[in-house]
DNA sequence: TATTGTTATACTCTATAACTATA
DNA sequence: TATAGTTATAGAGTATAACAATA
């Protein structure tokens, strides 16, 4: 067998490349979409705030932001009619979080459009190695062992 | 059995978040670590210049980014030592962009550290897993079915 | 005319600091 | 004093537009 630049793929892609790759074909489905003026990261701070609400301070930390940058997202979210604030009855510094009937459409409409997605990386790769990608994805991402 | 919200997982996160996740894994390995004022990005780039050199144009087609942003980036890489730029002799509009040694340094540096990232993400998950994983996300980020 | 690379500008996302109002 | 949330500000990263130099 004769190897040609066999050491040196023809491909050099590291794989923070590839996994922005992947990222970004979800961000470019999402962002040729028409999401009533939600952009793909309003969508994901919207999709933490629970059915029961939350508060800023709260919602900032399960997604991963600084309460500043959270509020911000809150604040266009409300403009949009995706999201309420109402004052917490038993503190009264709170600012309870909830999503409208409009914010819960929205989210439910990304749910099903990211299985969507999925199912065409899943013909692409098969059903059964899918699964695995998707299961080691699930394992790295949240480091669990 | 007996289950308790059980089509509503503890963990409600989708896919786009979990790629995101561990891309940070990424970026945060790396800029937790001293890589001679170069951040991830930085890094990015340089890793696309091939040995014989190329122009910005070309360069920014190859990292998936603007001519202008590149330029940035190739500035602020020859200010730091890591890429030199010479006129091209066939074209006169065209700057050459080529790695210095400590261009060329940094990048197996960088190839490094992730490969030693992929161990341990590997040593999570099984290598076996892993490999599987490895090739799916490899085929989809290509986009090769 | 077309292309390389520049400068100028703006937008998204994130971060820190300083402030207010409640507790 | 500690916490919830705000405003102000800055930086990284990316994008478009307009331009100069060369082909």
């Amino acid at each position: 067998m004769t190897f040609v630049k066999a050491d040196v793929p023809a491909d050099e892609q590291h794989v923070a490349m590839e996994l922005g790759l992947l990222f970004d074909q979800i961000r470019q489905v999402l962002g040729n979409e028409e999401w009533g003026g939600l952009r793909p990261s309003h969508l994901r701070v919207m999709g933490f705030v629970p059915p029961a609400g939350t508060s800023i301070t709260e919602l900032a930390v399960q997604v991963g932001m600084t309460k500043q940058g959270c509020g911000q997202f809150v604040s266009q979210l409300v403009d949009t009619g995706h999201l309420v604030v109402e004052p917490d009855p038993d503190d009264g510094r709170v600012r309870l979080v909830r999503r409208t009937p409009a914010g819960d459409s929205a989210t439910r409409h990304l749910a099903a459009r990211l299985a969507q997605v999925e199912r065409g990386w899943a013909a692409q790769v098969g059903d059964r190695r899918y699964r695995t990608f998707r299961r080691v994805l699930d394992e790295l991402a949240h480091g669990r062992a």
